[in-house]
DNA sequence: TTGAAAGCGTTACCAG
DNA sequence: CTGGTAACGCTTTCAA
């Protein structure tokens, strides 16, 4: 006889329960968290009342009482991109064996979500891990004091931790890689949309004047297969001798394996592609893609780690311990 | 001068705001809280002291008062699954929408973590959404009279809402399209690892009954790519006859894809796949997947909405429209 | 405009 | 083994 039935106006509190099963409401408590100082059939009794009110107790004066709970916040830009999925599992995964809970918020990469998130996540969780494009201005204004690991942030912070991602030497064996099979025309499909080029842009420009060949072959791509596929159509339209291309992310690659498949583009004899992040979503496609691998395992672990230092007032890891290394995975795309 | 350095100890509280602005505790929470009944020039020493002490209020006391705030818990087998990524992303959108907080647990596909979630679980949201594994006796045990809404469970049940897979369709029709194109010897690389077979292996079994075939060329196949390639070299072994193959969801299929590549046989041509899911990963595959899609979109959705229904009180949405319909959607795999 | 007092629902600390 | 009392940190009346 469960009474579940009915739009239950009041909440049930352990002082209902305490007076349905004819005790005090310290005993309630007893009961319900499994102390020994209770005789067994008051026990049940308090079981049996709690049970049949429904009674759940309030997390938040549970909480208030016994501070003993961490909960992050993490936030991402797009869960469905799988690069962000792996950083979310494995900072899942880390924060489960710390007995952490984790709030996920996704931003749809939109700039308005993204302060929405910043306005409420303050007052929802203990610290915040995450991917943000605001000003750091903006974001210390709505977290002011939060302890706050910041995700692959391409500008260096020295007010927020961040964890790095070092893809310098990785993009410097793509590019090495790509030359040493014979390639001089070699183009890059950065990601489009965001005022300044990325790291990764630079990196690769810089890697091709160290070995002398032109770095101007750039076009711009969204961060979507559609996106690749655009991007390396848009590439070869300008620069049809291009023979090689190096791409911002995996899923930028992929899109663009695809498009040279239905170019009628033997990859990788007539194109060579690289990408970035090695993702498992590479293995899967034909050719397997090769690609600047991140350790995004490593990347979601290390900044759970971190926020855990800033939470319990630990000693933080410093910036230069706060890096993921990038190093080229060979497939077969190049 | 932020005071941060340290091991902080002690939390700060409204309290010792108040001291520190020479006001007192209300005047603290109004200032915060942007109320208009207060002076400026008070509101801006409140806000200082504020910033200067690395005060942030305790969500646990905020929450006891205004009881405003909804957090729903999301339990998943595997982010790293796409498909319950696309349930993820939904469920998350779907709660932004209504302005509430998603509580993500991920229990890596493992008995002990799942039950883990369940015994805290309970303390820390208001209403679970999830796709569970384990029996109902244990989900009631561990969440009684909590609002709870089952995903995709493949075992009907009165006791939990639950959002139900009707592939029955979907899947006749993939098997009647696989016979309009001639083929006879069609199997099925079921998911392995399970007590029971799956409610995919029956709807399967039934077409191909339904269409006077031999139904018995069952595989079992891991959830995973790798899966998939062993299970189709398994099915193959043991059928070498077979020429199309229905999978128990994509994964397994592109598995399968990449395994006939290997072996040599093209697809569609030499063998024919058909997956089931409808995953986005899909169209990234050559060729792209054709498969018995499923809206995953809609599916979270759809749970937020019910739990948010059971939560509130309201009419809650009854079992037949607590469905998902997945049909044949064509790639070029079949 | 500000402050005092009264909770919110729970658990911890002592009495009995 | 059980019950009273006092926090926990905050917001919301209600007076001043």
């Amino acid at each position: 006889m469960v009474s579940s039935s009915g739009a239950e106006i009041r909440k049930v509190t352990i002082h209902d329960v305490a007076r349905f099963a004819g005790v005090s409401r310290q005993t309630v408590s007893r009961a319900l968290n499994g102390k020994d100082e209770i005789e067994g059939s008051t026990k049940q009794r308090v079981l049996d009342a709690a049970r049949e009110l429904g009674y759940r107790p309030s997390r938040f004066a549970r909480g208030l009482v016994r501070q003993d709970t961490t909960t992050i916040g993490l936030v991402i830009p797009d869960l469905l991109n799988p690069f962000f999925t792996e950083v979310a599992a494995s900072a899942l995964e880390a924060a489960r064996t710390r007995g952490w809970h984790v709030v996920v918020y996704d931003t749809a990469d939109r700039a308005a979500e993204e302060l929405g998130t910043l306005q409420v996540i303050g007052s929802q969780v203990d610290a915040v891990v995450g991917y943000f494009s605001c000003s750091e201005d903006e974001l210390d204004r709505y977290t002011r004091g939060m302890p706050m690991v910041l995700i692959g942030s391409e500008h260096r912070t020295a007010r927020f931790s961040s964890i790095r991602i070092d893809g310098e030497a990785g993009v410097h064996a793509a590019v090495a890689h790509l030359i040493a099979q014979g390639h001089t025309r070699i183009g890059m499909l950065d990601h489009a949309g965001r005022a300044e080029p990325s790291l990764r842009r630079a990196w690769f420009l810089t890697a091709a004047a160290a070995h002398g060949i032109d770095a101007g072959l750039v076009a711009g791509a969204d961060q979507s297969a559609d996106g690749g596929g655009a991007g390396l159509r848009a590439l070869l339209a300008a620069h049809p001798d291009v023979t090689a291309v190096f791409t911002f992310n995996d899923i930028i690659a992929i899109g663009a394996l695809r498009e040279a498949r239905r170019m009628g583009r033997s990859v990788p004899r007539e194109l060579a592609v690289i990408g970035f992040d090695g993702l498992a979503l590479g293995a899967l496609v034909e050719p397997p893609l090769t690609s600047v691998a991140l350790d995004t395992h490593r990347l979601g672990a290390l900044a759970i780690d971190q926020v855990g230092r800033l939470l319990t007032g630990a000693d933080p890891l410093d910036a230069d311990e706060l890096v993921v290394h990038a190093e080229l995975r060979p497939g077969g795309s190049a």
